[in-house]
DNA sequence: TGCTCGGCCGCAC
DNA sequence: CGTGCGGCCGAGC
């Protein structure tokens, strides 16, 4: 059966350890964290879910600092101009692009 | 305490 | 299609 996950899910201990992070820090990756799998969306797209339609460069430097790599899956979040743009995770842009293709954004 | 700098961007030349 | 500048946050000095 079909289930819709309005809800973020994030592991207990994820949320624990956030807290230890910037307030900035945890929209992003929570509003990151709502992205469904198989689907991408933009920086700027962070930026405005979070109220800060103009902090798109900061919201890439939160989600490069991102911690907890495909928990929150940072990896869904490409450019404006559909180009993935970057990933600090393990293997860099190799493994963005390797994770969305599994799940079928690409 | 205050300033500088760099970063998974966006958009206008 | 390349370049530059704007705007934002956090770390470092």
């Amino acid at each position: 059966m079909k289930v819709r996950y309005n809800a973020v899910r994030i592991p207990p201990n994820i949320l624990k350890q956030m807290q230890s992070y910037s307030e900035f820090q945890q929209k992003v990756w929570i509003a990151c964290a709502a992205i469904p799998e198989g689907e991408v969306r933009t920086y700027s797209w962070i930026a405005r879910k979070i109220g800060k339609p103009k902090a798109v460069r900061a919201v890439g430097r939160a989600l490069g600092q991102n911690p907890f790599s495909p928990i929150i899956p940072c990896h869904r979040v490409i450019k404006s101009d559909g180009t993935l743009g970057g990933y600090s995770g393990l293997g860099g842009l190799r493994t963005k692009k390797a994770l969305l293709k599994k799940e079928g954004a690409l």
